[in-house]
DNA sequence: CGAGCATAGTTGCTGTTGAAACTATATGTC
DNA sequence: GACATATAGTTTCAACAGCAACTATGCTCG
């Protein structure tokens, strides 16, 4: 695609403008797809926090771990890290306030005493049995309107995104 | 779209998995639409940043607030409130971040004193003038890999997600 | 008018986050 | 084996965001 096309996408019924001179810039946030990208997943993502917020006490980065170890049996803090994207310090952070809870143990990793084995406590598991089917049907709700091939588009746009990514830096 | 079709799309070649006793609650964030989708915006959101960051000394609000001001002459911090979702704090010190670096102005709203009309300075336009390509030719190389279609129905997909937000709550 | 309520924006406070410094363990090289 | 270097995880520190309290202005209805 290139930019002619993707400004045709996006005009709106009032578009009146015509390659204006360049002493005024103009960008409208509601056509730029990054903007426009964050917004949703922002608001998408704080929808469903309070699923796990209000009613686990959970804040992201600690669901995110537990969502892991739900079907990792090795895993360790730095494993997190690269599944997910997010900060050390956060995942240490998170692991800790989950081990305080005692939803998850941890054990010095026998064949190298600097990492931590993660798993699940029955209590973690327990929390897990009940809020994973919530959080399946909160997103079963969100998705309801789009049809499977919509779905399946949006997930291979998603991915392209993402290699495009990597290879922009 | 029902929950067994959102599944088979979801689907991955390994998936060895046919309805589990409930002993165990498993959740692939990977295969989760509001995880992936956060990812990926954080991911765009992130890169896009260090381009105003790095180069301009402007975070993310600051941006928005002048990218707005690009297209509309008359803006309050209310309306940048509304438009972006922004907490009013949050905007409030942006504007005082980018009045003090004189990239804006502001002037008591002449029919409510509790307002402030929000201009941009010729400084603020000069910025914006080199800013604004730059962002949108980041834009197009992110999408380069789209075709028009694909994009066309990815902001179809968002806005029917968007809509359902709303129903949600 | 004026008492109470509403609204635009600011500020204080607290919690979260990420970068960088730090600790402790492991590895590689001589 | 000893020293340098790398790595897993923790902690410190500064920036930032969000809530709630606050200020100042405007509005409503008696």
């Amino acid at each position: 695609m290139n930019t002619e096309e993707r400004r045709a996408s996006l005009a709106r019924e009032g578009d009146e403008s015509l390659a204006e001179p360049s002493t005024k810039q103009e960008l409208d946030l509601n056509q730029f797809l990054p903007y426009r990208l964050n917004s949703l997943a922002d608001r998408i993502s704080q929808a469903l926090a309070e699923l796990y917020e209000e009613r686990y006490q959970l804040n992201i980065a600690q669901w995110r771990v537990l969502a892991w170890l739900s079907h990792c049996d090795e895993l360790t803090a730095k494993k997190v890290c690269s599944y997910t994207n997010m900060d050390k310090a956060r995942v240490s952070r998170a692991i800790q306030a989950l081990e305080e809870r005692g939803l998850i143990r941890r054990t010095p990793a026998p064949e190298d005493q600097r990492q931590q084995d993660l798993h699940l406590t029955a209590a973690g598991q327990a929390l897990l049995v009940k809020l994973i089917p919530e959080a399946q049907a909160w997103e079963a709700e969100l998705v309801a309107t789009l049809t499977a091939g919509e779905y399946r588009d949006l997930l291979n746009v998603m991915r392209k995104l993402e290699r495009q990514l990597e290879r922009i830096g």
